[in-house]
DNA sequence: CGACCGATTGACACAGCTCAAATGAAGTGG
DNA sequence: CCACTTCATTTGAGCTGTGTCAATCGGTCG
């Protein structure tokens, strides 16, 4: 987990709308920051906390997460490498949601002083941020269709996909094969469906031939047709060259590599 | 609708956070724009536009909505007056959804590149447009969470609710009772539930006596019993003084626009 | 070896869907 | 001012996707 540079990941997603200029990359290279261990399921900040500080996810996954009718448990996103899982606390006076680690996990803690100070100096650099927070925006509409208009099997084939392409952005997966340490609780949690019928929904799948899914290793075996099951089209993630770089043309008549 | 000052609503809503400095006001005061009258039903921008201006409410309701399957409609967003519907087009290059009017309304747009000097110039600005944003996400965290791990009725007494306190902070409703030109339809759309079933919902609402529900006009007649049921806390909006004006002011007179 | 956790299965219940039709309210045009 | 259309609401009757409950199985770790 490149601990050496830890801004690397976030310096490449900030320049997919446009490059940075030599000084502002530098300004971001050199937030002071506190890098962190957390472990499986810790929990980094809890529903109404009002955090100084902004977590850069370096290695592993976090997740977000609200509770319904108190106790009922909605993952409200998954959290990869190389993205600010809570930037709005910069502006927001408390926190809406928790926010855990799926498995262990590295991240970077960036105190909002600094950060707001930034910010202040480049609008370029406050530019690039705020587009991060539209597409996790329209990330969460997405989610918000999936979870009001298709049925359990489309949702789950929808987040593998949308997983796919994410981690596939940020190198952290090849072949359309990623690694995730969720349990098929998780992922019920976050479909809004119950964890029982998350593993049908799983084995359906694996019966379709559309993924293979041994224990936290998870391979799109049928790209083509789990889009189309999940109704999933890659616009909102508006990965324009990260698509390029995934496979090199048309979104949705993508060709699984043969290999792997 | 008071189109001699059409950034009222805008600017008391940035300075929810904090005040902005006269300046900044005259900044915002003074942007271009152009008002129009938007016909009920009409599509103002579709998914996968490019617009070159946002939307400002200045009357009535729009709606973000995306397709499911082709067919399924999802209401991913009620926008209010004084909202942005689409600040995001600001700085993503395609929008991730539709927007339209629920019934008919006034709006104003604002092209970008005046909007993008400004927000250049000011930071303190920019950090208000900024908020809006987050809070925007937060609404759509929170709606995730209802459509995900709510059951219907919840679901719709939870949406009533938002909307109860999102117009009353911009004294468009009064008493806990504001009309709105959706139908039962448009509510189904929004809480992930078939049109027949919201209306079974509605009916029972009324019946349990916690709204009556008139044509557009919605009066909640028990908010503790609503609230409770639609498991709603104000909190994710960051009103802070939304809640004490819900239960003791008496808002100021207000009007929808009828004929346009 | 026991304890624990996650995956899996089966049986059953029910919330909410679809289909279909009736009722009502609000224009519209003759 | 009345037929006619249109659109929203309402109601009824099945049907089904998904939830709940309750075991069982299997792997991992101390």
């Amino acid at each position: 987990m490149e601990i050496g540079r830890p801004y690397s990941r976030l310096l490449y997603r900030l320049e997919r709308s446009g490059t940075l200029s030599p000084q502002d990359r530098r300004r971001v290279a050199e937030l002071p920051l506190t890098v962190t261990n957390i472990a499986a399921h810790q929990e980094i900040a809890h529903q109404g906390d009002a955090p100084s500080r902004c977590t850069l996810v370096l290695g592993g996954f976090l997740f977000s997460h609200k509770l319904a009718s108190g106790s009922r448990r909605q993952i409200t996103s998954f959290i990869v490498p190389g993205d600010i899982a809570d930037l709005h606390t910069l502006h927001l006076s408390s926190l809406d949601h928790s926010l855990s680690a799926l498995g262990p996990a590295v991240v970077a803690f960036l105190p909002h002083a600094e950060l707001k100070e930034m910010l202040d100096i480049s609008p370029q650099l406050s530019q690039a941020f705020w587009r991060e927070t539209f597409i996790e925006a329209a990330i969460c509409r997405e989610w918000l269709t999936n979870l009001g208009r298709r049925e359990a099997i489309a949702r789950v084939a929808h987040v593998l996909c949308e997983l796919a392409v994410r981690l596939q952005a940020v190198d952290l997966a090849r072949n359309l094969a990623f690694l995730i340490p969720w349990t098929q609780t998780d992922l019920a949690d976050a479909c809004g469906i119950s964890s029982v019928h998350a593993n049908r929904v799983v084995q359906e799948l694996r019966r379709m031939g559309l993924v293979d899914w041994d224990a936290r290793q998870v391979k799109i075996r049928d790209w083509d047709g789990l889009a189309r099951l999940g109704d999933f089209s890659d616009h909102y993630l508006q990965l324009r060259t990260a698509r390029t770089a995934i496979k090199d043309s048309a979104p949705l008549e993508v060709k699984v590599p043969e290999s792997v």
